[in-house]
This record gives C-alpha cells, structure tokens and sequence, in this order.
RNA sequence: GCGGUUAUAGCUCAGUCGGUUAGAGCGCAUCCCUGAUAAGGAUGAGGUCCCAGGUUCAAGUCCUGGUAACCGCACCA
C-alpha cells in the first residue's frame, strides 16, 4: 500500500517529521559518507562565515535556500561535497556590541575596564545567537556541517592566518604608511574602503566662503586689502589649513565685496557673487602667477616648521563649484597630504585620535570635531572672514557600525599593497564565473580598476593581532607562526598549553629578543581588519600549512561555487579573491552567484530600525520551509531584488507544491484500490502516446533542469519543473483518468514513473516534499534511505519525441478554442453538443489531429468533429502577409501589400493557398505574385456558431439540441447527484450501492430507461429503483434542475445495508 | 557627481532571432467540473510595454538621450 498524506496535515508539521527522519537516519552525514565510501570526486563549496551575535534574519534564509541547492544537485550527480559551516567571531561589530551591553561609548572605557575581561566578553558573546542560527538553518533544511564549523577566532585559524600575513610580509605587501585614511574617531580606528562605502547617508551640512587676507598683494599687482575667498564644506578642518591650491592654468580675478576686494576663479564669478556680477577692471591672473602669494590664516595656533599659509597649485582643482581655491589641511584629506608633500608643507594635527580638539586650539579645544563647525562660523563671522554660509547638502560617509561621521585623517596604520598586484587582480577575474556575468566587469571590474591599498590595521581590540613586533632600534620582524613566536619569545611559552592565547592582551605581553640591538622588541598595538579572516578561510579553516597541507593544495582549493549577497562585492568576494591571487597566485572560487536584497510586500528595503522586517519563523511556521524555498527559486533571478511577504510565499507555493502532493495523493488512492503488480506495465515505447507523451516532456525536462542547473540558472529551472507539473497534473492525469478507473496498469506506472523522477528533480529545490514522494512511492522500501542518496536523473533522448509533444500542443491549443467556444454557446459541459467544426493551422497538423478525435470529443463532450478545409461555403478568410518572408524580399511595398490583403476576396485567396497557386494582388500599381508560404490565411469565425478562433486555429461548436442530446445530458446529472450523494453520505469509492431515482418527468423517466445501466456502472449501483419505495435510513437528496426544469430525488444504501 | 541593474496587467514576473492579435500565476468577475473534493478547471475584464527621438518595410525587443527606483563607486574642497 502506498501512504495516503494527510490533506489536514499543515506543511510544517509534515516538514517536521521529514526532519526527525533525517536526524534519525542520518541522512546528511550519508550523503557525504556514501560518497566517501565511493571515492567520489570532491566539489567543493565555502560558505561565507557570518557573524552569530545577531539573530537571523529573511535575508540570511535567501542566502541559504540558494546556497543549499547546488550542493545537494552535486551530490546527487555523484560529486562529494563537504559542508562546513563557518563563524566570523572577530571584529567591530562584535566589539560594538559589548559596548553596548556595559554602556560604554569610547576606547578609554574598554581601557580602563581592561582589555582581558573586554576581550573575554567579546569571545563569549559571538556565539550568543548560534542556536537561534542552528535552529533556522535546520529548519530550511540547509544542510552544513554545524557541528565542525570554522571559527576564526581559533587558535588554528589565527595561526594560519599569521602564516599568510608573514607571506605577504616576505613579499613586501605589508607596510606601514602615515596617510590620511577614513577615521572612526569614536572607535578610534581608520576603516577600509569597503566598510566605508557600507556607511554613506546624505546630510546637510554648512559650507561656508571664508576670506584669506593676502599679505603680499601687492607684489602681483592685486589690490593691496584682497583676500582669496575659500569654499569648504567642513569648516572644521580650517585650524589645519596650511595652504591655499589653485588651479595652475584656471584665470583668476578680483571682484570688489562689501568684505572687499576677493580673489576667485574667472568661471565661477557669477556662482559666487549672483548674476551680473563683474571682476574688478578686468584684469585676470594665471594660477600659476598666484603661487608665492602668503596669507593670514584664520587660525594661527600652530607654530610650523616650513613655511606655510601660502599659495600653491593643484591639478585637482577645478572650477565646477566652489571659488576654484581650495583650502589645504594635510590630516584630513588625502589629495591635501600629497600635496603637502610635494610642496614640503609643514603638516598640522589639530584633533586628537578621539575626534578631539588639542590644547592648542583654544577656541574649541577638547570639542568633538564636528561640533565645531558652528563655533568656527560664529567666530569667523565676528572677525569679518565670513563671506558666505551655505547650507550644502551631500553624501558623506559615517560609520557602519557606531554611525557617526567618519573624519579623513593621518595617521599610522598598516597596508597591504595589493596596487602592486592589481593587474593579476584583474586578469584572474576574467576566470570568475559571476553571476549575474555584468558583475565581472561591472561592479567587481571597476573596483579593481580603482583599487587603493588595502588598510589593513585596527586600533581595536577584539581582533586577530598583527604578529608584527619592533624594537626601539627600529628592527621589525613578522612572526609566521606559534612555533616561530614560542623560539624568538624572550620568556618560555607553550602554544600547546589550553591557556595559549594568540589574542589581546596576552600576545601583548610576549617580547622578542631584537636580533639587531639585543634590545626588546614589542608587538605594535594594532589588530586587523576582519574581512582579511573571512577572506582567508580557505586555508584557515584548514589550519594550513601547518595541518591539511594536501588537501588544500591539491583539492579543497579554489572552491567551485560560492554564493552571498550583492553587498559582499567588495567584501568577501573580494577579500577571498585578493588573498587568493596575493598568495597562491590563483582564483579562490570558479563560480559565484551574487543575490539581491530582499524587499518588504511594498518594496521597501528591510531594516530592523524600519520595523518591517519579515521574520523568517511566521512564513516557516505557516507556509513551510519548501514553500519559502520554492518563492525564493521561482519567483525571480536570485540577483534581482524582490518583494517578500508570507502572502506572497504562501501563494506561489501552494499552486505548485498543492498540486504535487494532490497529484501524488490521486495516484496513491487509485493505485491503492487496484492493487496492481506495476511491474507488469509495457516498456515505455509501448505504451499509449498519452504516456509517450509525458514521459518524453519528462526526459525534455530532466534535460533541460540539468542543463540550467549546470551553469546555476536556478530560476529557469524552477519554472520549467513548474510547467511540467502543470502538465501532468492538468493534462496527463485528467486525460488519464478513465484509464486509473479501468485499471490499466501501463497509466499507474507511468504516473508512477513521472512522480518518482520528479521527487529525484525535485531534491535539491524542495527537500522536504521531494523527501515525503519518494518514501511514500516506495512504499516503505526505497532504494535508498532518502531521495538526497538518490542519483540524479539521466534522460533519455529517445523517449523524447518530438512530433508527439508538438501535436499534443496543437491538440491542447484545439481544446482550449473549443472550451472558449462552450463558454460562449451557455451550455455546460454536461450537456453533449452535436459537432465540432476544426480548422487546424496546417494540413499535416489536421492530419495528426484526425488521430486525436476521441480526445477531443471526449474534452469537448460533442458527439463528433468535423475538421474544415478551405472551400466550406460559411467560412471566410482574412489573408495576412507572412512578414518574416515577404519582409526581406519587398521592402517598402510591405505597408502598402499589407493593406491590399485586407480587401481582397478571402475566399479566392484561400482557393488559390489550397491549391498550391500564386495568388496576384495589385500593390501600388504593380502587380504582385504571392506564393502560398508567403500567405497567412486564417478563418473567420462563422456566423450563426459558437466559435473562437486564435493565430490560425478555429473551433466552432454547433448546438441544435436533441431530445436524445438532452437526455444524455441529464443522464449524466444524475449520474453527478449521486456521485455528490455517495461522498456526502461517506461513502468510500470502491463501496457498491442500492439506487432509487424518483421523479414525475416523462424526459427523466425516459432517460433512466435508456441509460440505467449507464447510471448503474458509473455509480457503482447494484440496483436502481424507479419510482420505488425507498427505505428508511437511505441517503436522500432532492435535486432541482434549472435548465430542464425539472426536479427529482435519489437516495441510495450501502450494498447490503438495507434494512428493508 | 560617476557607474551598474531594473522599468511590460492591480500584484509577482515571462517575452527566443526585430515579424503578424504581448503572455503566465495571483487577485477580481463570470462560470464549469467534481471518483484529486477543506481540491481542480475554464472563460472574461484588465496594457501609453517608463518618456522622447532614431535605425528599419517592421521595435516591448536594436541605437541615442532622458526620467524613476534600487544598488554600487566617490577625498572632489
């Protein structure tokens, strides 16, 4: 017996139990111990470690639904394919977090509490979340192996990732620099580009025109009082100014002010000072003539050690907006400390790390830099260098996590020099296989081509530490691993002990004797960015070189495929593909599926600020993990973003998801009542072309899945898998259906056949209901424990036919017209109608057709089809150009033959089409001679018929009724009530019947007379009473039809039941 | 500001090589069927294919320029 599901049973307690079977047979772990045992060929996938100390959201279920479905389809095609899981433990974000829990807001706390305890909170606190994770991952059914995760707060994985960092040392890509860098001042540390570019907002802030009254004006011949007039958005930075830039070839002027005389650019004199305005007796100086000129800061509180307060030139500057003269601060810009340089300029640090104001700076000292903005305007204005104050509103950078504003500022920090590589960089891209492909040279291209060094150091705690120590003498050395660190320790040190600790504070305390001075070398204070572990995971996770040095090198490495988010860009994708190519001069991955973001049901972007994220539990907790799994496959391509609501989840799912399991359930129920040995079915080639025909679209789809499938085309797929079951369920079962009643073993079998595939396709898609098909079509005796043991299909070709599967579409496009043509005639399908009249399309089409007339009478219920050829007195034609050949060969005429076509006689030109002859239409004053391939000739729908007709086809219905018509038809309403009744009265369908049928009609007694034996056989009655005394207990109902306008009652027992 | 992606029915999305009447699902309306039944199916209404140009006999499709949304990049002072 196969096991009937539960139609009450609501998916997630269905998925639930697949879920104990897992776990109890151990599924997961067979699927990578079969192949083990079978020595099979490893595929190699990575998963992206994220951070535990959040809960998951909808947009880590996205991320997992697709990363889970390559795996499986690789597994099942034979491959051996380990899962770990991963756990990104170190970094910001981390700290963050434990800031918030004890109410700190600044590295001075963390320094006073102590880096020890902070530390340790810090470890405890990553895995905070892990069960919550555990729990959803699980529930998705993705499989990875959680209990072997990665962790790169590990002993191992720092020390391989040490192993790299003094790789990259050797080959002289790691340095330090003092440059100006983006700065999070209440964090205390710079951050890289691409934790910059994750903290953009617009904000309006003040910009402001300040005056630099020239000292030495007059040398150049400019009005002895002129001031240069200054445009900056961050007046904040003014206390560091130590230069004025002008362009070198832009043509300066003097314009008179209430200030007095201002010294700007030509181009923007008009922007500055409103329209009309001119430039004092036209005289202009070159930038270039401008150089030399010394000015009076607005603020003087730093003595210098060059000469500054002068004007020099830039290439950067231009005359798009501002007054083309750009105030220099060489810590808070990049452009300006290069510049400084060049220019030997002395270099002034008027904020402290904290994003403070030093002593110095009188006015504002011990101000947080930002907040300083209005002082200065205040106090520049009551001094008289307050030209202008503009609000401006721009994008500017804040920090990811604690969201203040970034500050661009100089400082110590280390790089890695990843410019000098960048040419690899981008030509082993060209290797990766991005999806979606305009990622390549698009999003990912342009990064590369635009890359800066890598700044790799953080002035935080929670972090790998860089094993860099030096010595006062200025010795350096990179420690490579602990064993390297225990030999050069100054105090004996065992990094087997369980109390090592490569982390802070403790490394701290590790000194290295100086080879050079003897002296005591420390480590520098900094730890690294995290993105350079997650980007190491390759390896680390491996504890490479120092364990697996085989097993990296020759297999787990580059990965095959990897998948996350479109934001990861430039963070994982790109830290793994940096290292790869720094290192081991290799691409880290072949293939990469990028996914977009995930919308509210309005097509908003989710936050949790906003309150409209989606909790991944509501949606599993109703709809199921398969239904989620399902929208996310179907609904659109994984990189577009898409809107997500469990309406929407729930209904995607449940047409198709509903059907398959109403589908399977059919097959079981009938199958079950036969009881039919489905071994005895002919071979496939045998059988019916109904069962032809569905086996062939079953190998056309294993075909074509697989060929989606193997380049990660997952949305194609998904809807190729739901057309098919479309099809089987809408075509081949409901054709089918006579067939499952009379027992015929070869339509079990080979529905039997398409479900079984079709859990097999269904695998990697929707685990839990392809799990739940194959057990049950098994019947308790699988081949294999689980349908994810199981292989993938194979299709064979040549049960694909295709002349079959194209006349089954003419077929399906003639009884879909003759549906739309009943709709019309208002007589219901019950009712049989005389004829069906069909023109096909084409004569071989008719032909085929004409093998296929039961079906369509059947379909259809007319008593016969009659198919038309050109020449029917009641038929009349439009006559169209076939455009894709008489396009190309006339041209311009094509309008003007268009037109012509639609007078001309339809019935002449169809004679002409018929006969194979040219037909001549007079285009233009020319004379046109058509062939019949170039003419389209289409019927009209007849008058007087209930007709439908679409590109080519037509189907039109006759409907004068017969009494005989008529009696058929209620035959089968009656046969329709007491099939109504036996389920009412809870009857099972195999359960045999006594019938009485009462009634006054002289038409309904007439109808019982011819057709009894008819009612009896449908109903499964034993007897039929007219008009007879009916028993007590018996099952009765009155029935009432409108369209005869008659009534009558039945009432039926059970076989045996009667107690009369 | 620069770059990328997207724009087709109320919603979610297809639309091949440029070709004749632009499709599906959901929703809505009407109806049918029912031995898959707390299912299933059909029919119908619903479209400025974002806008404007251009190429072409022919443009949802190709080109140019815009607009909007999303994403990315950006020291532009």
């Amino acid at each position: 017996m196969f096991t009937e599901l539960d139609a009450k049973q609501k998916a997630p307690e269905r998925e639930k139990a697949t879920l104990e079977y897992w776990k109890s047979n151990d599924i997961f772990s067979q699927t990578i111990t079969s192949r083990e045992a079978e020595g099979a060929q490893e595929w190699v996938f990575y998963e992206g470690p994220p951070t535990a100390n959040g809960r998951p959201g909808v947009h880590h279920v996205q991320a997992r639904a697709y990363k889970d479905l390559f795996p499986r389809y690789k597994t099942m095609q034979g491959y051996l394919v380990r899962r770990k899981a991963g756990w990104d433990c170190h970094g910001l974000p981390v700290e963050i977090e434990v800031e918030k829990k004890l109410g700190f807001s600044g590295k001075l706390e963390i320094e006073k509490y102590g880096v020890e305890p902070f530390n340790k909170m810090c470890r405890e606190s990553v895995m905070e979340y892990e069960q919550a994770w555990r729990e959803m991952t699980e529930r998705i059914g993705f499989w990875v192996n959680l209990d072997d995760a990665y962790m790169t707060m590990t002993n191992n994985f720092v020390e391989s990732v040490w192993w790299s960092l003094k790789e990259l040392w050797k080959k002289g890509l790691l340095y330090q620099g003092y440059k100006v860098v983006p700065y999070c001042a209440q964090d205390g540390t710079p951050l890289s580009s691409h934790e910059v570019s994750q903290g953009y907002k617009d904000v309006k802030d003040a910009s402001i025109y300040v005056r630099f009254p020239l000292k030495n004006a007059a040398e150049k011949g400019l009005p002895q009082d002129s001031a240069l007039l200054v445009w900056t958005t961050t007046p904040w930075t003014l206390p560091g100014n130590v230069a004025a830039a002008v362009a070198p070839n832009l043509n300066y002027v003097v314009v008179e002010s209430e200030l007095g005389p201002l010294v700007v650019c030509d181009a923007l004199v008009e922007k500055v000072f409103g329209e009309g305005a001119t430039a004092v007796d036209g005289k202009s100086f070159k930038g270039t003539e401008l150089t030399g000129l010394e000015y009076e800061a607005p603020y003087t509180w730093f003595e210098f050690d060059k000469p500054g307060h002068r004007v020099i030139t830039g290439d950067f500057v231009t005359a798009e907006d501002g007054t083309g003269i750009v105030h220099i601060a060489p810590a808070f810009g990049a452009d300006d400390m290069l510049v400084g340089q060049e220019n030997n300029l002395p270099v002034v640090r008027p904020v402290d790390p904290q994003g403070r104001f030093v002593e110095e700076a009188e006015l504002i000292k011990g101000q947080w830099f930002k907040d300083a903005d209005p002082i200065v305007i205040k106090d520049l204005k009551i001094r008289g260098l307050l030209f202008k104050k503009l609000v401006y509103e721009h994008s500017y950078p804040h920090c990811w996590r604690c969201k203040n504003p970034l500050m661009y500022y100089a400082t110590d920090s280390w790089f890695i020099r990843n410019t000098s590589v960048q040419d690899r960089l981008i030509e082993k891209n060209q290797e990766l296989d991005w999806h979606p492909s305009h990622i390549k040279n698009g999003r990912y291209g342009d990064w590369l081509n635009n890359l800066v060094d890598w700044a790799l150091s953080r002035n935080r705690y929670w972090g790998t530490p860089l094993p860099i120590w030096e010595c006062e003498c200025g010795e350096r050395d990179c420690i490579g691993s602990y064993a390297e660190l225990a030999e050069k320790s100054t105090t004996p040190l065992d990094p087997s002990s369980p109390d090592f600790d490569p982390h802070r504070p403790h490394v701290d305390n590790v000194k290295l004797k100086c080879p050079k001075c003897q002296g005591e070398m420390s480590r520098v204070p900094e730890v690294i960015d995290c993105w350079y572990d997650s980007g190491a995971m390759p390896f680390a996770q491996l504890h490479y070189p120092f364990e697996n040095k085989e097993r990296f090198e020759k297999i787990a490495f580059p990965a095959d495929f990897i998948c996350e988010g479109l934001d990861q860009t430039r963070g994982w994708f790109n830290s793994l593909h940096q290292l790869g190519v720094m290192l081991f001069d290799s691409i880290a991955y072949k293939s990469v599926i990028c996914h977009g973001l995930v919308l509210d049901g309005n097509g908003n972007k989710m936050s949790k600020t906003a309150g409209n994220a989606v909790d991944p539990w509501d949606i599993l907790n109703t709809a199921g993990a398969d239904a989620l799994r399902w929208y996310l496959y179907v609904s659109a391509p994984p990189e577009l973003s898409r809107r997500f609501s469990e309406e929407l989840v729930s209904e995607s799912a449940r047409r198709f998801l509903g059907t398959i399991l109403n589908t399977y359930n059919f097959f079981v129920l009938n199958a079950n009542a036969a009881r039919l040995d489905l071994s005895k079915a002919n071979k496939p080639a045998d059988r019916e072309a109904l069962d032809r025909w569905v086996l062939g679209r079953l190998n056309q789809l294993i075909s074509e899945v697989t060929a989606d499938l193997d380049v990660f085309d997952l949305t194609p797929a998904a809807r190729k898998l739901d057309a098919f079951v479309d099809d089987l369920s809408n075509w081949f079962v409901r054709r089918s259906r006579r067939r499952f009643w009379a027992e015929e073993v070869d339509a079990f079998q080979t529905l039997w056949e398409c479900l079984e595939a079709l859990s097999r396709l269904l695998a990697p898609f929707v685990p839990f209901t392809a799990e739940t098909l194959y057990l049950g079509l098994y019947q308790g005796k699988p081949p294999h424990a689980s349908v994810h043991l199981e292989s993938w299909p194979k299709a064979d070709e040549s049960l694909i036919d295709k002349t079959l599967l194209e006349n089954t579409e003419v077929l399906q496009k003639v009884v879909s017209l003759g549906r739309s043509a009943r709709s019309e005639s208002g007589h219901r399908t019950r009712q049989p109608l005389p004829e069906a009249l069909v023109r096909a399309k084409t004569a071989e089409q008719q032909e085929e057709l004409e093998a296929s007339v039961d079906q369509i009478m059947e379909e259809l219920n007319v008593k016969s089809v009659r198919f038309l050829s050109i020449g029917e007195e009641f038929l009349d034609y439009d006559i169209k150009p076939n455009l894709r050949l008489v396009g190309k060969k006339y041209g311009k005429l094509v309008p003007a033959l268009k037109k012509a076509l639609q007078s001309v006689d339809g019935k002449a030109a169809a004679a002409a089409f018929a006969s194979q002859e040219t037909f001549k239409v007079d285009v233009e004053g020319e004379t046109l001679e058509l062939l019949p391939e170039e003419l389209l000739v289409e019927a009209k729908s007849p008058e007087g018929f209930a007709a439908a007709e679409d590109s080519g086809y037509l189907v039109a219905l006759t409907t004068e009724l017969t009494p005989e018509l008529e009696r058929e038809g209620l035959a089968r309403d009656v046969v329709r009530h007491i099939q109504e009744l036996r389920k009412t009265s809870g009857l099972e369908i195999t359960d045999r019947i006594e019938l009485w049928v009462a009634g006054e009609s002289e038409m309904l007694n007439k109808t019982l007379q011819e057709y009894g034996d008819t009612v009896k056989s449908e109903t499964l009655a034993l007897s039929l009473s007219v008009n007879g005394t009916v028993p007590e207990g018996a099952n009765k109902a009155e029935v009432e039809l409108k369209v005869l306008e008659l009534a009558f009652t039945i009432a039926l027992v059970k076989a045996g039941e009667a107690n009369s």
